[in-house]
Parts: structure tokens; C-alpha cells; sequence
RNA sequence: UGGGACGUAGGCAAGUGGUUAAGCCACCGGGUUUUGAUCCCGGCAUGCGCAGGUUCGAAUCCUGCCGUCCCAGCCA
């Protein structure tokens, strides 16, 4: 790909790199890169950045980005999360092609090297238990101790080791091990487990197997076989590095360059798959692919577009530091794609009847509203207006501030695309709240206008009352309280600071008659309110779901909120 | 007296010894507007974790210190 464009400044760490690399052709001036998700779970916000690098830089360097499972540990991987997987690359908008490969695929070479290096002195078969292996490792500061059999003769390793595959030994019995050095400073280095005795079956090589390579062990390997040149990695295996490095030199094959680059984290939400499962497991949410999950199958059924995900991921850029995104910065792409893209509908969220006093009772006309005023080629829909519509409760104010130019008593406001009415009467409950408001309209304002160019700062949504068809939406907020949730320590319960009302239902909003032919999966602006997305979830009453994707910016909000207004 | 990495604005992030330290989000002003949306204009680090040093010149080089993160799975 021709980057002659593109100026040095702004090239992150990772492309800089690669681009030394094919400068000085280490790798033949070739660049194969690979997206590696165990199929534990499902893909979140921030292996969508991994992704995004993986394919996005083999990509831009003319070359291939392969798709491998990292399928080492059967008693936590499924299919279900491999088709997940693979649904919500393709979503995101990248192809691997052919080059769909598993870990699993692997095994029977896997096992050929672990022979080499037993036969080279540099693996061993140990016996002790977990327990032992543990306190033998050492910590952090103090220095480990060899097992008593890491000097096993490598007759007797070979005979072990191939009586493990065979299935003599029961789970714990023995492990295989690579013979480094006890007293590394780096633990990684101090003999890590190669392969463990595991008698179940696997997801795809069923019951072939009993002993089961580590990700340590596996990883770097299956890099290595597909020819993979850099290995894009989060910063927490930098510690890894050394070992990988140590596995491909005493097999003298292909060795690849790990890079790594930091996780992303964002505000109010948790990205650690564990946390994310719990979630699910407890019955926080409703699965993997809730609206308020950071996953990509959240986000898709919220109504993320994937480009914006991709220009978001674009935008935060790659470094080596430790960092939390702003979540606003994730919604101001969403916006920004659906400001160009949704045709906006309106719909009354929380109604209050209307009653324009001098508009004839049955008689009805028609309004043509654009679609997208930032589209002309969207075109128009017609709007059925009436004597009798709904408008938003929160849109009149019998004794308004100041600065509020929406409907109140004697105050004139605009109907988008219809006329102007002004409030004559309020007529309440017992209670005092409002029942029903009374206006006149001016029938010379037709259309949202007049000729006098009379000046009317408020214009309001609104659905005639008649023609109205009842949706349920669902506003979506965080879920969290806290912004930064995976920060709580040990002594609290990151739980507590689930946002209790992370999901708002209105279980009967008045919609304009066009909502109705939304299909699930369409993303449309609710005038004055947000971004929704038609769910294919279903509700209660059997009426079409609607989740808010995300708010519109709300100045006046934040005016009332600082107690400007 | 373990090893590895990282500190530039509220959040990201360019910058790789040489004019006034890019850009984006957020925030704050103002203009346009039949969405208090969008759009447009302007503001927002005498300062680069701290302290010394080298240099004509330092966010960039050196020394020391401070802070944060990762590692003691037969998880990935």
C-alpha cells in the first residue's frame, strides 16, 4: 500500500516497526499478521482493537491476517463462542479468507517439538503435585529450587511423556516442563509448564487427546507454523516475550516479532472477560449480546455502527501506555455516523395530549418531513396532523424560567414541519399534573413558517393522537456508577456499582405512523431525543422494541443541570 | 537487594536536540439553525512526573529520585 501520503508524524510505535522490518527486509518485506481469541467468551470493545490492528496493519502493508482460535484449554471453550467470534469479525468488517485455524490444529506438531526438546536435554516430565510445583517456583524476589526430577534422563522423559498422551496417568500426576533456569528473575523463565494431563474432551479434536498444551507452550508455535512475522500482543506478555523467544530458538524455526501495545480500557464500563461472564452468569444483563454490553454483539444490537467503532479505534490511536477512554469519545463517533446516516422519526416518549382549539374535529392533513436533513437523497415521509396530537410533558412548563422557549401558557411554539400553536389553557388532574393542554394554531404558519418571518425559538416533536402507533423503547444508560468500575479493590464488591437503572423502559411511547415499517437492526434518530436502533428482542406486550443507541448532545440539559436556567 | 514496562492538558495522543509543544474527545465562549441536534468560529500545557547535569539550544541526551501497571495457573 502506497503510504507516500501519510507523513511520519502521527505513525504509531507498531507501524514504524513494521515499516523498519520491510525497509531492512527481515521478513522478506512481507507482513502476516493474526487475530488469536481463545473461544471462552465473547469479543468485547477491546479486542475490536486488536482487531482492528491485526487486520487494519496487514492490511495497509499488503499483506494477510489469518483467523486462529486459541484452543488449548477444552474445559472453558465452546463452539458457540467460536461462531460468535467469527460473526462479530465479519461484523466489524474484516475477512481472513480462507485462513480460519485453531491452535487445535496444531496438537500433533505441538507434541513433535515437545519431543525434540526433550531429546535436546531442555524438557523434562516432572512428578511433583501443583502444590509442590508452586512452592518450588519461588516468588517475585526469592530466587525457586529445581524439582527433584528435572534431571530425569531423557530415555525416561521420552517413555513418560508418551505414556501421558497414551492416557496411563491420571489428571495431576505429571506435567511436562521446559528445563530453563529456576532462579530467572523473570518467573515466566523458571521452568514453565509445557503440557498438562486433562482427560476431557475438546471442543474439536474430541477425545484424541488427554494431555493439553499451555498457551505459554502453544502460542508462539502455532505463530511460528502459519509464518507469521509480527505478533500483536496486549502489554501484559511483554513478560512472555522472553520465553517465546527461548521456545522458537531451541527449535530453530520461524520466529516472529511480538509486539505489544496496551489494552484499551473505557469509563463506566469492564472489559476483563471474567467480569463479563459474571455478568451473564448472574443475571446482570440478559447475555453476552445485551445492549448494555461492551461486546461487540452488545453494541451491535444497541445500534454501534461498525465504522464508527473502527474510526473510534483510529482515533485513540496505539501506545504503550496505560490508558482509560472517555466513553464520550466512543458515543461522539456513533453520532457522528448516525448523524449522517439515521432518518429521523418522532416519537413522543413521555406524552401529554395536545388539543388545538380552533383546528376543525376530523379533519386531517398530511406533512411531507425530510428524512435527513443531512441527506437530501433520503427524501421525505408524510405526517399525519390532526386536531388532537402528543407532545413531550417535559416540553411545557406553566411558569418557565427564562430561557425556557418551549410551550407555556400564552407562549407560541412551532409543531416541526406543521404549524404554530400557542397555549390557551392547561387543564390538570386532581393532583395537578397536566392532563391536557389547550392551543390555538395559525393556520398562516402552514408548514412551520409564516410570512411576517416572525421569530419562534421553540419548535417541538409531536405525534397526532389518532394515527399513533405504540412502541416500546428502552433507554440505555451505563452500567456502571462509578467511572472507573474495574478499579475497585478487593475489600469492595465490584458489583455493587452496577448502575440499577442501566435500562429505562417505556413500555408505551406514541410513535408517528413511519415507525411502524422499522425492521429490526435500523438506525433512526428520534427527533430531540437520540439514536435508537429497532431490536429483534422482544417485549412483554408484543409491541417492536426500540433500544437508544445514544443520546443527542442536550445543552439545555446541562444549562438546567448548572443551574444556569 | 527480583524482573519487565510506562509517566506530555480532565481523557486519549503526536513530538525521536533547533521557530509561539500537532490533532481528537470533553469543557468554556460566540454565530447559524423549522431538532436547545448538526454545522461554523474562537478559547483551552511559559509547560512535558520531580530534581540536578550536558549543550549556544532539552519533552527529546545523561544521572538520581518519585509514581503507576504487569508477573509467583497444570488460565489465556
Amino acid at each position: 500500500m502506497d503510504d507516500s501520503g501519510k507523513k511520519d508524524a502521527g505513525r504509531d510505535f507498531i507501524r514504524r516497526t513494521v515499516e523498519e522490518h520491510n525497509r531492512t527486509g527481515k521478513f522478506g518485506s512481507k507482513v502476516h499478521t493474526r487475530f488469536p481469541p481463545e473461544p471462552n467468551g465473547y469479543l468485547h470493545i477491546g479486542h475490536a482493537k486488536a482487531i482492528s490492528l491485526d487486520f487494519g496493519i496487514a492490511h495497509e502493508y499488503g499483506g494477510l491476517c489469518n483467523l486462529r482460535f486459541d484452543d488449548t484449554n477444552p474445559e472453558r471453550e465452546n463452539p458457540e463462542y467460536v461462531e460468535s467470534i467469527k460473526e462479530d469479525v465479519r461484523w466489524l468488517g474484516y475477512d481472513w479468507g480462507e485462513r480460519e485455524y485453531y491452535a487445535s490444529d496444531y496438537f500433533e506438531q505441538l507434541y513433535e517439538f515437545a519431543l525434540d526438546l526433550i531429546r535436546k536435554g531442555v524438557a523434562y516430565v516432572d512428578s511433583m503435585t501443583p502444590d509442590q510445583i508452586r512452592e518450588y517456583r519461588g516468588t517475585p524476589t526469592e530466587p525457586g529450587t529445581n524439582s527433584p526430577y528435572r534431571d530425569r534422563s531423557v530415555g525416561e522423559n521420552l517413555d513418560l511423556f508418551e505414556r501421558m498422551r497414551a492416557g496411563e496417568f491420571e489428571e495431576g500426576e505429571h506435567v511436562l516442563r521446559a528445563k530453563i533456569d529456576m532462579a530467572h528473575p523473570n518467573i515466566n523463565m523458571r521452568d514453565p509448564t509445557m503440557y498438562r494431563i486433562r482427560k476431557v474432551s475438546h471442543h474439536r479434536t474430541g477425545d484424541r487427546w488427554c494431555i493439553y498444551p499451555t498457551y505459554d507452550w502453544a502460542h508462539g508455535q502455532s505463530d511460528s507454523i502459519e509464518g507469521i512475522t509480527h505478533s500483536l500482543c496486549t502489554i501484559e506478555f511483554e513478560n512472555h516475550r522472553p520465553l517465546y523467544d527461548w521456545f522458537l530458538d531451541q527449535l530453530e524455526v520461524h520466529h516472529p516479532q511480538q509486539i505489544e501495545f496496551a489494552p484499551l480500557n473505557i469509563t463506566y464500563t469492564v472489559l476483563s472477560k471474567r467480569k463479563l461472564a459474571e455478568l451473564v452468569r448472574e443475571g446482570y444483563v440478559d447475555g453476552w449480546g445485551d445492549p448494555r454490553m461492551p461486546t461487540i454483539a452488545g453494541m451491535r444490537r444497541r445500534g454501534y455502527p461498525p465504522e464508527a467503532i473502527r474510526d473510534f479505534l483510529e482515533r485513540v490511536g496505539v501506545s504503550k501506555t496505560e490508558s482509560v477512554l472517555d466513553i464520550e469519545m466512543l458515543e461522539f463517533c456513533v453520532r457522528e455516523v448516525l448523524n449522517r446516516s439515521a432518518e429521523r422519526r418522532m416519537v413522543v416518549l413521555d406524552p401529554v395530549k395536545l388539543v388545538i382549539e380552533n383546528y376543525p374535529e376530523g379533519q386531517e392533513e398530511t406533512f411531507e418531513a425530510e428524512n435527513n436533513p443531512e441527506d437530501e437523497s433520503a427524501g421525505t415521509r408524510s405526517m399525519p396532523f390532526t386536531r388532537e396530537l402528543y407532545i413531550e410533558r417535559g416540553d411545557f412548563m406553566e411558569d418557565p424560567p427564562k430561557k425556557f422557549f418551549r410551550l407555556a401558557p400564552g407562549r407560541e411554539v412551532r409543531l416541526k414541519h406543521a404549524y404554530y400553536v400557542t397555549c390557551t389553557d392547561v387543564i390538570k388532574e386532581s393532583d395537578g399534573t397536566v392532563r391536557e393542554l389547550r392551543c390555538r394554531y395559525d393556520p398562516e404558519s402552514r408548514g412551520g413558517g409564516t410570512a411576517d418571518g416572525r421569530k419562534v425559538k421553540g419548535t417541538l416533536h409531536w405525534v397526532s393522537a389518532h394515527h399513533a402507533v405504540p412502541i416500546e423503547v428502552r433507554t440505555l444508560g451505563h452500567l456502571f456508577t462509578v467511572d472507573r468500575p474495574d478499579r475497585i479493590g478487593e475489600e469492595e464488591d465490584w458489583r455493587d456499582y452496577i448502575n440499577p437503572e442501566s435500562r429505562q423502559t417505556n413500555r408505551r411511547a406514541p410513535a408517528e405512523p413511519a415507525v411502524g415499517h422499522l425492521r429490526p437492526g435500523e438506525r433512526v434518530q428520534f427527533l430531540r431525543h437520540g439514536y435508537f436502533c429497532a431490536s429483534d428482542e422482544a417485549s412483554d406486550s408484543g409491541l417492536p422494541v426500540f433500544n437508544r443507541t445514544v443520546s443527542l448532545k442536550d445543552t439545555w440539559a446541562k444549562m438546567r443541570q448548572k443551574g444556569k436556567a
